[in-house]
RNA sequence: GGCCCCGUAGCGCAGUUGGUUAGCGCGCCGCCCUGUCACGGCGGAGGUCGCGGGUUCGAGUCCCGUCGGGGUCGCCA
C-alpha cells in the first residue's frame, strides 16, 4: 500500500506515530511559512501541517485543491486550544516531513464542498468529482450496504443468485423495448429485457426453486423524476409457494433494509385490498403517513338537484382549515385539477358558524346542505372538495387532492415510515382507446402482467367476466411509493392460453412471442411466485434522496442523455453497415418444438 | 405528445417601468501573511446574458421560435 493509515482514522491514541497518508487536498490554509492542509480520503479528513521548506521540497508550493498527494509525518496532539471539535480527527494533526504530489488537479468546474449547492447538470457531467463529496459518496455506499443486506437474507434462505441474459428477444410485456442489432443475423434484433420475468419463470421450471438477482432492466419510455431508461430490480422467484410465503419473505427483506438506517419495521406489515385502497385513498399506492380519507357521497347525492352531482360516482375529501383560503387560492385549485385532466374541483366551504358557502352550496338541496358537513366529517373552518363522474377517474383526482392537501397543510411526518401491502388487484383493466401498448385486441389488458394467476375462486370465470377477476398479486407501498410488487404466477399452459385469449392475443401470436414459455409449461411446471423490488427507489428512500438519480453511480438526464459520456451518439457508416441495421431479415426457420 | 418553471463569468446567484461601462459571493491568477480550520489582507483576469428572429431610438429585461435542464399529465404491467 502507498499508505500506512487512513486519514479519517487518526485519533489522539496515534500521537507519536509516524504515518503515511494518501488522499486529496480538500482545503489549503496558507499562512506563509506554514500551511494547513485538510487531507481527505474515503475515510474522512485530517489536518496536515506543512512548513514552507517541505512544500518547496515536494515541488508543491502551488498546491491547489484536489491535488492528489502522499504525505509522511508524525501524528501529534494539536497545541492547546487548537483542537477542532467539528472533526472526528480534530484532536490531532500530522506534522509533515515529506510530501509527494501524486497527481495535479486542474482548476475545478465546481467546488467540492458539502455546504455549497451545485447544479445537477454540472454535477453529472463531472460525476467523478461529485462523488468526492460526502453526500453522493454516502449514497453509493448505502446502496452497496442495501444489496449486501438483501443478499444476506436470501442466502440465509438458501437462494441461488442467477444471471439472466441482457440480450434477449423482444416480447411485448408492456413497455417499449430497447433493441440491439444482431450483426450475425442482419436485420434481426435483440431486445434488452424489461425485467427478467420470463427467465425467472423458466428457472422455476428448471427446478432452481429459489432464485434471486440484482438485475438491470431496460425500458424505453419517457422520463419522470423516478425513472431511468436502465434501472435495477431485486428480483426474486420461488417455487411451491403461496402468496403469504412471498409476502413473509418480502417483509424480511424490507426489515433488514430499514434496519440499516436504524428503523425497525413492525411486522407483519398491514395489508389492504386494492378496492379498499382505491375507495379510501384514491390510489393503488396510498401514502398512509396521514389520514384525510376520501368519503363516498354517491348515495348521499342520489336525489340531488345539482346536475354535476348526478353521476355514477360522487366523492369528497376534506381540507382541514381550508375555508379560510383566499378566492385566488381556491381558483388555483381549479387550475391544479384541470392540469390533471379534470374539468375542475367542486368545493364547499364550511364557515365557522357552520354555514356553507362557495359556488356549489347554493345548488344543493336544503337537506343536503344540512347534512353534508356531517356526512364527510367536515368541521367549521374546513373546505370540502368534491369530484363527480366515472369512479376511477374521480377517485384518482381526489387521491391526488388528498396528497396535495397533506402537503399544503403540513400533515406529513417526514420521519415516518408507513408500509402497506396492496393485495387482490384486479386481473384485467379495459384497454383504453388511446392505449398504444395494448398487447392484443381483446379490449382487456393485464393490470400486473400477463403471467399473474387469478385467485383460485376466479379460475373458472376470469375469461367470461374479466372485469371481476382478482389476482394473487401484491404490491408493497412505502410512504406512497410502490417499492416492490409481485404475484403468484400461472404455471398451467391452459390457463396461460386463456389469459392470452382474454387479452386478444391469438394462438399464433402467443406461440410466436411466448412459445418458449408455453413449451416450458408443458413439462411439469411447478406452482411459483415471486416479487421484484425497485432497487433505485428503495435505496433513494433509505438515503432520503429526492431522486433516484442520487443513488445511481452514473445516471442519465432527460431524454436518456448521459451528460458524462454524451451517449447516445451517432455511429459511423461502417458500424451501421456491419450492424445490419438497414438489412431485411432473412426468413428463418424457427426451431419448433413440442406441442405446436 | 400536452402544460408549468429555469437558462446571466468556472460554480451559486442579483440585475428596478426597456435606458450610461451587466454586478455580488466563492473559485481562478499574482503578491503578502508561522496556528488556521468555509483563515486573512492587497491587487488582477474572466461575460456571444443558451441560440435565432422580431418590436423599439435603445433589449439581459418585451414578443415569437428553437435548443438544453427540471417538474408534471399522458405513457411506464
Amino acid at each position: 500500500m502507498l499508505r500506512t493509515h487512513e486519514a479519517g482514522s487518526l485519533r489522539a491514541g496515534h500521537a507519536g506515530q509516524t504515518v503515511t497518508l494518501t488522499g486529496w487536498v480538500a482545503r489549503r490554509r496558507d499562512h506563509g511559512g506554514v500551511a494547513f492542509l485538510d487531507l481527505r480520503d474515503a475515510s474522512g479528513v485530517v489536518q496536515v501541517v506543512a512548513r514552507d521548506e517541505i512544500l518547496d521540497a515536494g515541488g508543491a508550493h502551488d498546491l491547489r485543491n484536489e491535488y492528489c498527494v502522499r504525505i509522511t509525518g508524525e501524528v501529534r496532539l494539536r497545541p492547546g486550544g487548537n483542537e477542532n471539535p467539528n472533526l472526528p480527527t480534530g484532536e490531532v494533526e500530522v506534522d509533515t516531513t515529506a510530501l509527494e504530489v501524486l497527481s495535479e488537479a486542474a482548476p475545478l468546474p465546481f467546488q467540492i464542498d458539502d455546504r455549497l449547492d451545485v447544479g445537477e447538470e454540472v454535477r453529472l457531467k463531472h460525476r467523478y468529482l461529485d462523488l468526492r463529496r460526502s453526500g453522493p459518496a454516502r449514497a453509493l455506499r448505502l446502496r452497496s450496504e442495501a444489496s449486501r443486506a438483501a443478499r444476506a437474507v436470501l442466502e440465509a434462505h438458501r437462494f441461488t443468485e442467477v444471471e439472466t441474459p441482457t440480450l434477449t428477444r423482444s416480447t411485448p410485456e408492456g413497455a417499449r423495448d430497447f433493441i440491439v442489432p444482431a450483426r450475425l443475423a442482419p436485420g434481426s434484433w435483440y431486445a434488452l429485457p424489461q425485467s427478467p420475468q420470463l427467465f425467472k419463470q423458466l428457472l422455476m421450471v428448471g427446478g432452481l426453486e429459489r432464485y434471486y438477482q440484482i438485475a438491470r432492466c431496460y425500458r424505453d419510455e419517457d422520463f419522470r423524476a423516478d425513472r431511468q431508461p436502465e434501472f435495477t430490480q431485486l428480483d426474486i422467484e420461488v417455487s411451491f409457494v403461496e402468496q403469504d410465503d412471498v409476502i413473509a419473505l418480502g417483509e424480511e427483506v424490507v426489515a433488514a433494509l430499514w434496519k440499516l438506517i436504524g428503523h425497525e419495521v413492525p411486522l407483519p406489515i398491514p395489508r389492504m385490498t386494492f378496492a379498499e385502497a382505491m375507495s379510501r385513498y384514491g390510489s393503488d399506492k396510498p401514502d398512509l403517513r396521514f389520514g384525510v380519507e376520501l368519503v363516498e357521497c354517491t348515495e348521499f347525492f342520489a336525489n340531488t338537484p345539482f346536475r354535476v352531482f348526478q353521476a355514477p360516482y360522487v366523492g369528497a375529501v376534506v381540507m382541514p382549515g381550508g375555508a379560510s383560503q383566499p378566492r385566488k387560492t381556491l381558483d388555483a385549485w381549479q387550475d391544479w385539477a384541470k392540469q390533471r385532466g379534470a374539468r375542475g374541483l367542486a368545493y364547499v366551504l364550511v364557515g365557522e358558524d357552520g354555514e356553507l358557502s362557495g359556488p356549489v352550496a347554493k345548488n344543493l338541496s336544503e337537506a343536503e346542505r344540512a347534512g353534508i358537513a356531517a356526512h364527510v366529517g367536515a368541521r367549521p373552518g374546513d373546505c370540502v372538495f368534491f369530484a363527480a363522474g366515472p369512479a376511477s377517474a374521480q377517485r384518482a383526482l381526489l387521491g391526488a387532492a388528498r396528497g396535495e392537501i397533506a402537503k399544503r397543510c403540513g400533515l406529513i411526518d417526514e420521519d415516518a415510515w408507513a408500509f402497506v401491502w396492496i393485495v387482490d388487484a384486479p386481473m384485467f383493466k379495459p384497454t383504453a382507446e388511446d392505449d398504444d401498448v395494448a398487447l392484443g385486441t381483446g379490449g382487456w389488458n393485464a393490470v400486473h402482467h400477463a403471467f399473474t394467476a387469478p385467485k383460485p375462486e376466479h379460475l373458472d370465470t376470469f375469461d367470461t367476466d374479466p372485469g371481476a377477476a382478482l389476482t394473487n398479486a401484491y404490491d408493497i407501498v412505502c410512504n406512497g411509493n410502490e417499492i416492490g410488487g409481485g404475484s403468484i404466477r400461472i404455471h398451467r399452459r391452459d390457463v396461460q392460453e386463456r389469459v392470452f385469449a382474454v387479452m386478444g392475443i391469438d394462438e399464433d401470436t402467443a406461440r410466436e412471442q411466448f412459445g418458449f414459455l408455453l413449451d416450458a409449461f408443458a413439462y411439469g411446471a411447478p406452482p411459483h411466485g415471486g416479487i421484484a423490488f425497485g432497487w433505485d427507489r428503495v435505496v433513494s428512500l433509505l438515503a432520503g434522496a429526492d431522486s433516484i438519480r442520487e443513488v445511481i453511480a452514473f445516471p442519465k438526464s432527460g431524454g436518456g442523455f448521459d451528460p458524462l459520456t454524451s451517449a447516445p451518439a451517432p455511429i459511423t457508416a461502417q458500424q451501421r453497415k456491419e450492424a445490419g441495421v438497414d438489412a431485411t431479415p432473412e426468413p428463418r426457420q424457427e426451431p419448433q418444438s413440442a406441442g405446436a
